[in-house]
DNA sequence: CTGAAAGCGCTTACAG
DNA sequence: CTGAAAGCGCTTACAG
């Protein structure tokens, strides 16, 4: 392997001065740059990283730990942010914890999910990355963080309390809010909601969106609120249980999943969606455009969030002085397509 | 930081010990074994891996390199790759491409492509990963790795005519042949077909098998071969060509969102596919799941593929001697949904 | 502007 | 079974 020291011999220069010349310093003599950084580039030599991360203490690398690779947030997020480290010259390392893949759904619930988490940290920290990232698979508080972590850490797509962590999240008040407004715009006066599971943060923050609007609006809410857990045949359920008795023009749905089941009973009815009922997504995953009629839903800015969150560990990682602590949030977007009615 | 050295001391032992300890070494007696091990405990000591790195030539991290992650098939593999280094305590640093994003469907026309691939291995070999493994956006033949490449390096979801570097891919040929067999078994004999972009080797290795299932059943195929770019518009237009002039009972999409384009235009045609005409899929994304009928479909085994991946880069990097160079190929399942006719 | 030397935190022959 | 010493390939005061 070729190695600093033999530039160094090739050139007839010392070490010093070939680390000197790579690192940009600037007292090195114009003529002994240039010739030094032609035999460099001849030879295809590049400085080993470990050696480097090593004595400098300073390894261009963040950590990046991902609840679960295969949740349909997490890709686009880590795209974001390798977009950003690509720029700017930082490497990523992945710790992909597989909660979803490991433990469905309700993985939280697990005992064993904190010490994972706790681990990976441990993990980055023997590998001496700058910084760490913490990509959730949904909205929490995570309070797992150790206090003492020594590197900056920021949290994509969740939030903490504890001191000192950035965070950014998308505003799910403020997507929920337009929505229903646009629900309402529309001729809308009874719109049934089918949320996801009670505990879950989006589930609170979207309810609060929803009633704002009402409220704005001078609505009484006379639809029920039905509690799904995400998933289609959750949809499919609710939609059931509110066909049976209630009284209402339009349906939202806290994500397009349960959405689809609504579609999936009203077709079992011979209901037209977007025709008889009007129904309203979240998410704007790929399928929502494969529904029929295609559905109006509220796209996530994940890459964004993905692009923010980088920014702001390099921020943290390369001026920690002026760099402050912030819980931001990115503005979702309205996606209008064809499952609500004018009336 | 807590460092071997300070373990040693505060156990008056040498560093060479503890070291011995930390590395399963047998040399050493069973008592002072336990007293260092427990204060390594207590102190939650972990190695430098910069220094470890850097001495033993040893990273116990392998490069994976991506055209691009926001590909459907992407994350899958990699979680699998994931899987498998978490069992053998390996770490896995992503360089994300980004051919896709950054330059369309046609990405690999485009003359800077190769470079990146090569900028990425002299990146991930001077971080001194101990091998590499690079996950590709679809099939094809890859030719531009470096022949004195030093490290191991597998390829995932394509394949190379290199010496020395193994492969792993999914089965196209039987895949298409145990689709096509199911459409003849269902009783179509004509049996159109919307392939995917020309110069694919996807639709290359899916015609083959289409051919080969009907010449075995003894079927001339009367239908018509025409050729998508794996859009849905494509296949929308396709549908609307075939539908002009053709006769014939079923049309075998090569992926499935030309086949929801197949949708598109037989439901503007007051036409319901799976009764009036049959129609296959190919890959079972998602949203394969929400067309109406639900889409027969070829479910690609990408989490497979990862864990074979990292098995054989793994293979290679702890048993260079024993590991052959292999091209192997992984069956894909058949996922039989509503979208066929029995006729 | 240039270079000799120390040292980052480990592993690895080697000697005892 | 244990330890002193060399060395991995860099960066960084420091002296000249």
């Amino acid at each position: 392997m070729i190695t600093l020291k033999k530039i160094a011999e090739e050139c007839s220069v010392s070490i010093t001065t070939v680390s000197n010349i790579l690192n940009g310093k600037s007292n090195v003599s114009e003529s002994t740059k240039e010739r030094v950084l032609k035999i460099i580039k001849a030879t295809g030599y590049r400085p080993n990283y470990m050696a480097r991360g090593l004595r400098a203490a300073k390894t261009n690398s963040v950590g990046i730990i991902i609840d679960d690779l295969t949740e349909f947030s997490s890709p686009e997020i880590i795209d974001g942010i390798m977009s950003y480290f690509e720029e700017h010259n930082y490497k990523a390392i992945l710790e992909n914890l597989r909660f979803y893949s490991k433990w469905g759904t309700q993985w939280y619930h697990n005992k064993g999910y904190e010490e994972s988490v706790q681990q990976a940290i441990d993990e980055f920290k023997a590998i001496k990355v700058d910084g760490i990232i913490y990509v959730a698979g949904h909205a929490r508080c995570i309070s797992c963080i150790p206090n003492n972590l020594e590197i900056p850490l920021v949290i994509s797509y969740a939030f903490t309390e504890q001191k000192g962590i950035s965070s950014v999240e998308f505003d799910d008040v403020k997507a929920a809010c337009d929505l229903t407004n646009h629900l309402i715009a529309s001729g809308h006066k009874k719109i049934a909601v089918i949320a996801g599971t009670k505990d879950n943060i989006h589930t609170t923050r979207r309810i609060e969106g929803f009633k704002k609007a009402m409220k704005e609006n001078g609505l009484k809410n006379e639809g029920k609120i039905l509690y799904g857990n995400w998933k289609r045949e959750s949809g499919y359920q609710a939609a059931k249980e509110l066909l049976s008795d209630s009284d209402f023009t339009a349906i939202f749905c806290f994500n397009d999943l349960m959405a689809a089941g609504v579609y999936d009973y009203l077709n079992e009815k011979n209901l037209v969606p977007g025709k008889d009922i009007s129904v309203a997504g979240f998410d704007n995953r790929p399928m929502s455009q494969f529904l029929t009629p295609q559905l109006t839903t509220v796209d996530i800015p994940l890459y964004d969030i993905g692009r923010k969150s980088a920014e702001l560990i390099l921020n943290q990682i390369n001026s920690p002085e002026t760099a402050g602590i912030q819980q931001s949030f990115v503005e979702c977007k309205f996606v209008e397509r064809d499952s609500i009615k004018k009336i």
